[in-house]
DNA sequence: TTTAGTTAGTTCCCTAGCCAAACAAATGTC
DNA sequence: GACATTTGTTTGGCTAGGGAACTAACTAAA
């Protein structure tokens, strides 16, 4: 795809066939089963270069034939499908005690999903390094068993990324400066696959904006409810990262300098009036990082029961939470804002609250048309992520070599 | 150019051909004067399309030889410069109480910076059409007998614009839902050339970021400080409008729930404790909009003089001004965040302050690499911004017809 | 069972436009 | 004056998209 940032580069024909590689590939995920006569209609591209692009997918074998025709009239058309089975793109998610492992194919289908835990918070970026390289092993070879060709393999981290891949500060895992990408590749031993690196919110994001039931919003931006709160921020059909890489901080804009202290030692932060942390705090202030699943079930299950004071937290952290929405709906004007992480099982309690305070200070007519949904990609969504940048760049025409 | 948003378009050799004219002009842009050897020596460009390119651009008028050749070893070169003359791009702001106009050539310089005074917030946005009509007539007949060209016409507004160019709310103006661009457009009777409607923050961001000392800087965002605080973000080189347009709108972000009422009802929005209005509510509360500008210069001598409660109220702003801006750089990590408007006049007595508070609240180790710098375009940043507006369709390949 | 009609996909040729290499032009240096 | 050096043009080759004609494979109707 020929793109024109920060100085824009040449083009020439290469970028031409990349460019249209990747429209006939995007719309054959989008509109599978179809024809080749349906992508020369819908894309406008000639009908003799439509046949010569699918050529070069199905010698790649990015793209297969079915048997299956249509029955109209007229000669029934041969069917194109993304082919699942040559490839595999892997997703790494560390976090504070877990390292979880997807792998996907073309079409985004789960092969595999593992999780291991791992005392991340207690551990160094080397430790981390050497599991996660254990880990990514192990998948790979799993997916060679399965004669599928690894594309890549990405890590999300919690914390900050700068543009280099190189993890600047991850608070709860007390990492700094990690050159988790480069120490990976070499731990694999120069695994023929790129390698990369980037924050979890980024990825979750990446996650929605390709699998979610949001998928076709260009302008997106997903929040993850942890005890640090982070976003993910797609405008214009692509991750913005910002100069350096550290976009989406949104856990620190300060709602109420009269509010309760944050972790960060500054007032009434996003993250300590809206965060998983300002739930806790009143329920199990003693919870450790591997425990909080279990305490937030058991604040859903009080909530459940109708607990008054429950109702009433949940409902103080979801009007805290629709604030900061606000600022960022009035910031970016996405088509839609999605709550994940620990957010997704408390929404029933939260978004209610949100929504109202949210629109309420949205200064677009109509609040900009921005809704706030909940992500239906589950605590995965990070990994999956991982697995879809590799994907991204598949799409984004750096196909994987002919045979 | 080619570009891949919303649904990627297939690509075909005519936009090989604009994208490379594109890169050819904007080199020549920030390189004058430049041999064709030095384009394609720095570009990557084949020196035999360097030619074919600069020829055309040539044929277009765009470019121009001039004869001084450079005096080293080896035949000299002939330098080629950007063409002033044939061409203009016209940039229209309306205000509260005037109309700017201002053209520009291709190189950014201006021809003409005319101001009308204009009760824009007691007009409809019809009569408002009448005014503009009127001054850009006078200004494309000036230009059409400077023997220019107009490429177009930009016209800024102060308030939500969404995608398609409708003015949907302009609250200072008081107008709703309407199509100036069309309607501009009608009045001029057919102008052959293009006339498009924005929102004046983003144009003033436009203008800084093709004009403004940090031109490089692909991630920047602008704030306007008037009485209304928006801003204009351009992320990855481009401008980000979001959704449906509406981006920007930091001025209702909520700092303090227990601060000062905003005209927008609720309480301690930026607008209400960083605005121009929270400085003048304490030295003159019943200004009207056409004194601002007295009553700011007013300010600005006191601050000179030194006046104890008049430095205070202003390292107030400042730090209100400083929290609301680590939102912004929290968010999007720009690489700077230009402050506009009347901010600049009185930038020596708020940055110091504001910047102290952003840094102490961005997250992003080393503040992200993220400046808090003051606009040098003035007040006629906008209108600057709507004429650069022209000029990066040009700039992106639209290259008016060839003679 | 033809025959006509319809749609799918391929083949052939043309053209745009990039690149590489050779070459011509214009100068400085020894 | 021979040679080196750099600029810009010319020529030819290659990639890849577009258009039109053609073949293929089916349905429908006579």
């Amino acid at each position: 795809m020929i793109t024109s940032h920060n100085g824009p580069q040449p083009a020439d024909f290469t970028d031409v066939r990349a460019t249209n590689l990747a429209v006939v590939l995007r719309f054959v995920r989008e509109n599978a089963p179809c024809s080749r006569a349906d992508i020369a209609a819908s894309t406008g591209l000639n009908k003799a270069t439509v046949s010569s692009l699918v050529a070069d997918l199905i010698d790649r074998r990015l793209l297969r034939e079915t048997g299956l025709t249509e029955h109209r009239v007229g000669r029934p058309a041969t069917m194109l499908v993304l082919d699942g089975s040559p490839y595999a793109a892997i997703g790494i998610e560390v976090n504070v005690d877990y390292i979880t492992a997807v792998a996907v194919d073309l079409k985004g289908e789960e092969l595999l999903n593992w999780r291991r835990s791992f005392p991340g918070g207690t551990s160094s970026a080397g430790q981390a390094v050497v599991a996660m390289a254990a880990l990514a092993r192990r998948v790979v070879s799993r997916m060679t068993k399965e004669a599928r060709q690894v594309l890549g393999l990405t890590v999300a981290v919690p914390g900050l990324v700068d543009v280099s891949g190189i993890v600047r500060v991850a608070p709860n895992l007390g990492w700094r400066d990690a050159d988790l990408a480069g120490d990976l590749a070499k731990a694999l031993r120069d695994p023929g696959f790129p390698v990369l690196v980037d924050n979890d919110a980024n990825l979750a994001a990446l996650a929605e904006h390709r699998f979610g039931p949001h998928r076709n919003a260009a302008n997106l931006v997903y929040v993850t409810g942890e005890v640090g709160v982070g976003a993910g921020i797609v405008l214009d059909g692509r991750l913005r990262r910002g100069g350096q890489g550290y976009s989406g901080e949104i856990g620190h804009i300060e709602l109420d300098p009269a509010g309760p202290t944050c972790r960060c030692g500054r007032r009434g932060c996003l993250e300590a009036v809206a965060g998983i942390g300002a739930i806790l705090a009143h329920t199990a202030p003693d919870a450790s990082p591997s425990e909080l699943e279990l305490e937030i079930d058991e604040v859903v299950r009080r909530a459940r029961n109708g607990e008054r004071d429950i109702l009433a937290l949940l409902e103080d952290v979801g009007r805290h939470l629709g604030r900061g929405m606000a600022a960022v709906a009035n910031m970016l004007n996405p088509e839609v804002v999605i709550l994940g992480g620990y957010y997704v099982p408390l929404a029933p309690w939260l978004v209610a609250c949100a929504e109202e305070e949210m629109y309420g200070r949205v200064l677009a007519p109509g609040g900009g048309g921005c809704r706030l949904e909940v992500s239906t990609l589950g605590y995965g969504a990070a990994a999956l992520g991982a697995a879809a940048r590799v994907l991204d760049s598949v799409d984004s025409g750096r196909l994987p070599a002919q045979r």
